[in-house]
DNA sequence: GACTCCCGCCAAAGC
DNA sequence: GCTTTGGCGGGAGTC
């Protein structure tokens, strides 16, 4: 109460009409107050205390509860509704509540008057801002008086100011207030919300946060989490926290904070950490973060030595804090992950979809008006960096440190620009081309150009596949809308400029631009760089009878490289940068038919062994996919689908695969054929001919109509000096110890953005493209993205035949990223992926953000099943790893030997 | 007993 | 030196 008293000084002297007023606040019965006054008064400006008393209601026995009291703000958020509201409470006598009060406190004894106190629940932060947000419009004119008084604020909420500290502090994290001065604050709405996400989400990648999150919950599942300080270091350290340990508030251009104090004590500010806890949902797939999780990361974040218990449940109070007003605000919502260590109190994100840079133009806009802005680092890295952080002389809020990176990055992309060699561009591309050169990061992604390309590519396709011979098609499915153009003859690939890169080169793309973009069509014999952005760096499926990984700069890379012809798959993984190498490739090797793998940092003699051991068993499981690829080609795909989605997907399914209806049993056939010829010689033996079907040039994408995920780039490779397999082979050698191919480094020639919007209007679904560089070689088919079903959902754990293995195989043959016949396993890393249903989620994603819309509500949902797979990366840094799910419902990793069980996450709401 | 999170102490920062 | 701001953790209410 003193302190009460304390922080009531001021404002009570500014703004109550009465001591006996400040008397009613101070006593128990402003509780009861308390919820009444915040039901009738919805006032959007500072305006006098004119709170209408409600004494019925105030002497109620059945005190309000949330859900009315949300209708009632709901109804109120209207204007004419609330206007009418205001006039009408007007009205009443605002004396008599004060009267009221004090009748009531004096009837009452001590435990009568605890039992008309509102529930703890009617006194939740959650519900304060609910209250506190009725007040303001969403998109406030600016002809309005959009202040706010934060002692007027206390007072018609009736709750100590610092409450609403704690709901301005989160409101300020996501640009919808600004402190203007002491005491005072300014209403901005949810006009800046959708930009502030796209930031968040941004400077989320830009932190590995995925990878954080997979981290941790990979250390969860192997044990409990220790506290151990050494390991949490390292753990910190191999996701770069310690640069970011001192946690920075992601300001937006033009909403800089202008206050000093925000600056103080910004390391623990509720402010950055609401940032934060936001940013965990906008890079996670699922948008589904556990509050430990986001603790743990917060706590890494913060200081690693200090994580200990009281820290945690500091924490986990404050996220507690946080997240009752990101509800409120209607941004995520409450519900409980159950596993198999127990029910864990999650929450999920229901607010607008956020697509990274699709408001390029926009935030370009206020670049160019304010302070150093991210798309326009200039003049130089320092200015930016000295604009960025500010001299302490006058005190701004201080921007992430990770947009010094992204600095960085954006001049290594231009540099690689500069020095890539030039492709013709499209006419369709010219217009945007300079502006992509100028806003690379931000217009990779403009949907529109992106659409466009699409579709021209797609007639060029259509219109190049008439042309096209079949002795180069005997895998000849028909393309996808999306296809690019023809690939060129297959001998002088090597040597082309591949006919494929020319209309997307205009598009480049910023390294630290994490950009949903469809893969373009891989000719054969010319070599592309899956270029994904780092902080999507999980984990990469390829398979390939020769291929090779080749590192890109600032990236996450694993890296593989097949050094026999004969070696049929690969799975490769990584989840951090510098995990440590401690598994023989060969233990697991004994004890799973999965495809081997290897470490960039394991010895080629392992590598080779791995590969010899992994002979023997291909071939059965060629046997074993050549069955299920027949089966998830027809209709066992749609069977295995959730029913709330099989409608849905069948009939993506049957619009995808209508044009190519009659070639998919040549398709079979010609798989069958490849199949036998892999059994009888093993791949390579035919690598040309081979080679020669993988002008199925577009990434075909598995329908999956509930979610898109961002994928990567495809950048051809334009400098490839091995032009054949015998220089391939030749390179063999050195490219198991080294991966560092000078071959390869101007690789960035061009990209196709697309949004998932743009998935979805071309009837190309989501599919997933690991978070991985893979530079493939010249000679090699395939660096294959993968193409994940996203409704494998778990029924790799059944030993029945998998259809999503068939189907990703289907996929990776068809677009040419694997020989026919050869079969990769489905990756159960990407089963995470699978959400569940939310195709609102998708429909109103780029154009309401741009647009400011609010999100769409989101009807409640039915319990939810997630799966979920951890991996350790056996390896180093460069390390491969081979994931395969197994039929006990394990995923296996047969580099390492560790087996990491699924997780099913079983996701309810309350 | 675990989960939630209100409450207010009290210190840093601001004025 | 007073006020504002907000980190922090005890502990009560709820499940």
């Amino acid at each position: 109460m003193q302190q009460a008293d304390g922080e009531m000084g001021t404002g009570d002297k500014e703004n109550y009409s009465s001591e006996s007023y400040r008397g009613v606040l101070k006593t128990p019965l402003k509780q009861t107050a308390t919820s009444h006054l915040v039901l009738t008064e919805i006032q959007p400006d500072c305006q006098p205390l004119t709170t209408p008393p409600k004494p019925k209601e105030i002497l109620q026995a059945d005190p309000w509860t949330p859900t009315s009291n949300l209708k009632m703000l709901i109804s109120a958020a209207s204007p004419e509704i609330r206007s009418r509201e205001q006039r009408r409470e007007l009205s009443d006598n605002t004396n008599m509540i004060l009267q009221a009060k004090h009748r009531l406190q004096e009837h009452l004894s001590g435990d009568e008057y605890e039992k008309t106190q509102p529930s703890r629940k009617e006194k939740s932060l959650g519900l304060l801002c609910h209250k506190f947000l009725a007040r303001y419009p969403d998109y406030p004119s600016t002809a309005e008086n959009n202040y706010i008084c934060l002692d007027e604020v206390a007072e018609e909420l009736n709750v100590e100011r610092r409450r609403i500290y704690d709901i301005l502090n989160v409101l300020e994290s996501l640009h919808m207030v600004s402190r203007l001065a002491k005491n005072r604050y300014a209403w901005h709405g949810r006009h800046n919300l959708s930009k502030t996400l796209q930031a968040l989400k941004k400077v989320g990648e830009e932190n590995k946060y995925t990878q954080q999150i997979q981290m941790i919950k990979k250390r969860e599942y192997e044990h409990e989490f220790d506290l151990d300080g050494e390991k949490n270091e390292d753990m910190a350290r191999s996701f770069g926290l310690n640069e970011n340990s001192e946690m920075s508030f992601v300001e937006l251009p033009g909403m800089e904070f202008r206050a000093a104090s925000v600056n103080s004590r910004k390391d623990k500010s509720l402010r950055v950490m609401s940032q934060k806890f936001v940013m965990l949902f906008l890079v996670s797939t699922p948008q589904i973060v556990s509050l430990e999780v986001a603790a743990k990361i917060l706590i890494g974040e913060d200081q690693l030595e200090d994580l200990d218990k009281s820290k945690f449940k500091t924490k986990i109070r404050r996220l507690y804090d946080i997240a009752n007003v990101l509800s409120s605000l209607e941004l995520i919502k409450k519900v409980h992950v159950t596993e198999e260590r127990g029910r864990k109190p999650a929450f999920k994100w229901i607010g607008p979809e956020v697509l990274p840079g699709i408001q390029g133009t926009k935030l370009e806009t206020i670049c160019t008006t304010s302070p150093p802005s991210i798309s326009e680092p200039i003049p130089s890295k320092e200015q930016c960096s000295k604009n960025l952080f500010p001299s302490r002389g006058k005190q701004n809020f201080t921007r992430h440190p990770s947009l010094i990176k992204l600095v960085k990055s954006i001049e290594n992309d231009r540099r690689k620009i500069q020095s890539a060699p030039t492709s013709p561009v499209k006419i369709s591309a010219a217009s945007t081309h300079q502006h992509y050169a100028a806003f690379p990061s931000e217009m990779a992604l403009l949907p529109a150009v992106t659409k466009q390309k699409l579709e021209e590519q797609s007639k060029k396709a259509k219109e190049m596949k008439m042309k096209l011979s079949g002795s180069a098609l005997e895998c000849g499915l028909s393309l996808p809308e999306i296809v690019p153009e023809p690939e060129p003859p297959r001998t002088t690939a090597a040597t082309q400029q591949p006919a494929l890169i020319q209309p997307l080169s205009a598009c480049l793309p910023s390294h630290s631009s994490v950009s949903p973009v469809i893969l373009p069509h891989t000719p054969s014999g010319v070599s592309y760089t899956i270029y994904l952005h780092p902080s999507q760096a999980h984990t990469v499926t390829t398979y390939s009878p020769s291929f090779m990984f080749q590192p890109l700069p600032g990236a996450n890379v694993t890296g593989i490289k097949s050094i026999n012809s004969k070696v049929l798959s690969k799975i490769t993984t990584e989840e951090g940068d510098n995990q440590v190498a401690t598994d023989d490739v060969t233990k697991t090797l004994t004890t799973t038919e999965r495809p081997t793998i290897k470490s960039e940092t394991a010895s080629q003699q392992c590598l080779k062994r791995s590969q010899t051991l992994q002979e023997s068993h291909l071939i059965k499981r060629y046997r074993r996919d050549e069955e299920n690829l027949d089966t998830s080609l027809g209709d066992s795909t749609k069977n295995e689908r959730p029913p709330s989605n099989s409608s849905q997907m069948t009939h993506e399914m049957d619009n995808f695969q209508e044009e190519r209806q009659n070639k998919t049993e040549t398709l079979d056939q010609n798989m069958a054929s490849c199949c036998d010829q892999c059994r009888g010689e093993g791949i390579p033996e035919d690598e040309d001919k081979i080679k020669t079907k993988q002008d199925i040039p577009v990434a075909f994408a598995i329908p999956a109509p509930e979610t898109f995920f961002p994928s990567g780039y495809l950048i051809p490779l334009t400098q490839c000096a091995h032009g054949n397999k015998a220089g391939f082979l030749n390179k063999e050698k050195a490219g198991t110890h080294s991966l560092q191919h000078t071959t390869y480094s101007s690789p960035i020639a061009g990209v196709i953005p697309v949004t998932a919007s743009e998935l979805k209007a071309v009837n190309i679904p989501a599919f997933h493209i690991t978070p991985f560089n893979i530079m493939l070689s010249p000679t090699s088919i395939a660096a294959a993205p993968v193409l994940s079903n996203s409704c494998l959902n778990s029924s790799n754990t059944s030993s029945a035949p998998n259809p999503s293995s068939s189907v990703l195989n289907f996929t990776l043959q068809h677009v040419g990223l694997i020989p026919a016949g050869v079969q990769v396993p489905a990756n159960p890393v990407l089963q995470h992926m699978v959400v569940p249903s939310q195709p609102e989620n998708v429909s109103h994603s780029s154009e309401n953000l741009q647009e400011g819309k609010p999100s769409v509500p989101k009807e409640p949902q039915e319990p939810q099943t997630v799966t979920e797979n951890f991996f350790r990366t056996p390896g180093g840094p460069n390390s491969v790893s081979s994931l395969s799910a197994t039929s006990d419902g394990t995923a296996r990793i047969s580099q390492g030997t560790l087996y990491i069980p699924q997780r099913k996450l079983e996701v309810s709401e309350d």
